[in-house]
DNA sequence: GGTTTTTTTGGCAGCGCTACCAATTTGCTG
DNA sequence: CAGCAAATTGGTAGCGCTGCCAAAAAAACC
């Protein structure tokens, strides 16, 4: 199993011929301007830039000179000047923790769709779950002026509270709603999830559970939905039997590493909650392995609601978050300049067949 | 199964204390500017300058000053006026197919990690493999006058290549070495992927092969594997036996569905290529529900080396791409200003245990 | 035809910063 | 302490565009 070879890899090909890059040594070679296209459509600058923006009032006649000299030049618009002439960007700023958890991939996806039709343009930057990592990431962001900023969760550091509400741009919190927004939050309660999660799983009259998750204290959104999920169970007189966390992010591997050594600690659990639909995965693959029968013996519940969960031979039981939605509504709202308020977008429970 | 309610969704909340954005009428509320950093630390704008970008001299003394009131003002630099003032800028433009396929967030998160340690800024926006979309999206992108566009593969449109030449800036074609660069390239080959795998195949002794893939007019790439595989097949006289082929982008629920079409017609298959992992895990799983024995009765063979494919039951047989060192490494050779050059990052053949 | 309106236009002052150059200060040498 | 080199510093002209205002042209009206 696995043995591995290394393969595919040629020689370097050799740089391309000089003819095509004599000019890279220069940044911008021969950038035409908006001033050049006035001169050659024989019109002021600032009608070619109306015309452009199809801003103010010109005739079809001008329209068509300016036009045509811009598709005869060339003439790229430099949203670099523009941006700063003008009051306000069309930059949007994504601070996103990671891009290996497909949550945050989809997110922008929603977003990038929204931004694009609007002519916004996204810029982002990874903190890894790192907040000291998102204040300078935040700060970064900032010096290029953007329209908004969006970040994920409520738990920031002080710094970079400040430094967002000193900006005047309009702040985004995204995916979690178990706070005080700053300006605008969509997303859905993590809390709830938690307490739906554990609802669910008592109703189906497990007793005996346990839970298997990734770094909670990076990952905060992970440890709110852990914690209510504990609380529900307490409230009902079954607390939480065992738990297994693992350093690091989630991931299928560490979802299978993580409910191999719970079993192995504790040996009389009905269910397993894990702090997502990976690391589910990964317990659903271990049992798979070992002949577990699922749910009889053992149930699983993840969250997210990822779609291969949906095609796995018993479709996990899990929570579907609205992770495209929350993109796209956070986009339509900074689009919109819509007023500070939080948006719930809710999650669906899908009973699926392992719990 | 996957019975579904909606819950969690509570009522909005209201509109938060006016108090805090009174202010947010106004685009960038009391903006401090360099100007006025330097008034207040009694020195030149110029030095102002120097000390934030820890250039040219300045003495210790006036170092401590400006950044005393650097701090005093919470002053963030503006780079839309800097980078206009300027040559060159520290923007990075990505103009990717899709963020639903994790290979390009794999990319963007290489890249990213890359670009933040040299102070680059990172922009994307997502063409949804349109060539057309890739145009727009290219020119739009070019009017922030980035230092460098990132594409996927060598299939773009005239239009595209006339304009990134025109712009001056560095690009880089991603994840493809099938063609001639433009400039950069940093990839593997997907035909060696092709034919490695075919190879691996018929070493194995399949000889009845089928495929199943998603849309190939669109995801070149996938298309550049096929024909290399199809072409090594036939160089062994074991053509391809059957092929089914689905509308729309690659999922495990297109791979399981694909994978069921395909058997529903053709009863004597030995093995399935598959266009990537996603649809590789989908046969998979349809093989797990239907009892059909992996690799005796069916062999499976998947491209990508997702790491989830490395923690079901058996390991997935595919082919691992570098993803995200081709993100780094591009981004590398940006921030170097690297000479033009294609690099080969290679692939690993994963054996695995499902063919 | 002469006005009054309305529509189109061009000029030009910045947006906030960097790059260049010249002026000033400091440090050394003999 | 003069005399010169080196280290600091400030002034200022743009970067390419937009926003404002006034001028010019076209249209509408009496």
């Amino acid at each position: 199993m696995g043995i591995t070879r290394v393969i595919g890899r040629q020689a370097e090909r050799p740089p391309r011929k000089p003819g095509s890059n004599v000019t890279m040594e220069f940044k911008h070679q021969a950038t035409v301007t908006l001033a050049e296209v006035a001169e050659a459509a024989g019109v002021g600058e600032s009608t070619v830039s109306r015309v452009l923006r199809n801003h103010g009032s010109f005739s079809g006649k001008t329209r068509e000179r300016v036009m045509a000299a811009v598709e005869r030049l060339g003439y790229v618009p430099n949203r670099i000047a523009g941006t700063l002439a003008s009051t306000g960007s069309r930059l949007v700023a994504f601070v996103i923790p990671s891009l290996s958890n497909i949550v945050f991939p989809d997110v922008l996806r929603g977003a990038s769709a929204v931004l694009e039709e609007n002519r916004y343009q996204a810029v982002f930057s990874v903190t890894d779950y790192d907040p000291g990592k998102e204040e300078a990431l935040a700060a970064a962001m900032l010096a290029w002026r953007p329209a908004a900023v969006m970040l994920a969760g409520y738990e920031h550091t002080e710094g970079t509270v400040k430094m967002l509400r000193a900006s005047g741009c309009r702040i985004v919190e995204l995916l979690d709603l178990d706070g005080d927004a700053l300006d605008i939050a969509v997303g859905f309660s993590n809390r709830a999830a938690g307490r739906e999660s554990a609802a669910f799983l008592l109703r189906r009259g497990y007793r005996r559970i346990g839970y298997v998750g990734h770094d909670l204290n990076r990952d905060t959104r992970a440890g709110k939905r852990f914690s209510s999920f504990c609380e529900t169970l307490d409230a009902h007189d079954a607390p939480l039997v065992a738990r297994e966390i693992l350093a690091g992010a989630s991931s299928v591997e560490n979802g299978r590493l993580g409910l191999e050594r719970l079993l192995a600690r504790t040996t009389d659990l009905d269910a397993v909650y894990f702090s997502n639909d990976d690391m589910a995965l990964g317990g659903y693959f271990h049992c798979l392995a070992q002949g577990i029968a699922i749910p009889s013996k053992l149930a699983i519940f993840g969250y997210n609601g990822l779609d291969i969960g949906r095609v796995t031979p018993q479709p996990l039981s899990t929570i579907r978050t609205p992770r495209v939605a929350t993109g796209q509504i956070a986009a339509q709202m900074v689009v919109a300049n819509a007023p500070p308020q939080a948006v719930d977008l809710g999650f669906e429970l899908i009973e699926g067949a392992t719990a």
